[in-house]
DNA sequence: GTTAGGG
DNA sequence: CCCTAAC
């Protein structure tokens, strides 16, 4: 009866490839202190990756934080990404501009396609979105309420002193663009200025 | 036909 | 993004 310990097994094919050396430092770790039970948390997370490298001060702070001495150990589970991973492939067509995307509903809005919104704000302004529509976004999938819609969030991200958390990543010249011209073109219906 | 706002 | 009351 053949019968072999978890060290003759490649580990790689155990645990799934780890990306990287901390990773593979993390499974040994869950192996020993899971009372002989593998875990294998790399599984799901093959494609899970950010293409993008790391910011310089997030792994800087990261080494300072808790060096390999000091009872150092990572979260368990996949990592969560920090940027939305696009798996439609008519995004990599037709984009967000013309009939060949087949979706009614497409993807996420392009970083493009904001500042182009933001044109149509400073153009057309902020109540006439079906006039902003044929001049800006003639071919564009995006609806009368897709803009409407996508200002009012732009509003909610990047203007007041609610700063939440974005999810798309605008460069600091675009989002400046997007506060002046909420500044410049605040809705037609301003908030009761009553205080009950 | 459009818009504003809630869902 | 959808739905719809209210223009």
């Amino acid at each position: 009866m053949e019968f072999y310990s978890v060290y003759d097994v490649p580990i790689d094919q155990l645990l799934g490839v780890p990306p990287d050396e901390s990773d593979l430092h993390e499974c040994w770790e869950g192996f020993g202190s899971n009372g002989g039970q593998l875990v294998a948390p790399y599984c799901l997370s093959t494609h899970d990756e950010t293409p993008d490298t790391t910011p310089p001060e997030t792994e800087s702070a990261a080494h300072t934080a808790d060096g390999p001495e000091s009872g150092w150990r990572r979260k368990r589970g996949p990592r969560k990404r920090r940027v939305p991973l696009c798996t439609d492939q008519s995004w990599h067509l037709g984009n967000h501009f013309g009939e060949t995307s087949h979706r009614t509903n497409n993807s996420h809005w392009t970083p493009e396609e904001v500042a182009m919104l933001v044109d149509g704000v400073e153009d057309c302004g902020v109540a006439r979105w079906s006039v902003m529509k044929k001049k800006w976004f003639p071919t564009s999938v995006r609806t009368v309420g897709n803009l409407k819609d996508k200002w009012r969030n732009l509003l909610e991200s990047y203007t007041g002193n609610a700063e939440r958390s974005c999810y798309l990543h605008l460069d600091k010249k675009l989002i400046e663009r997007i506060q002046k011209a909420a500044f410049n073109n605040p809705y037609p219906k301003p908030r009761c200025t009553d205080e009950w």
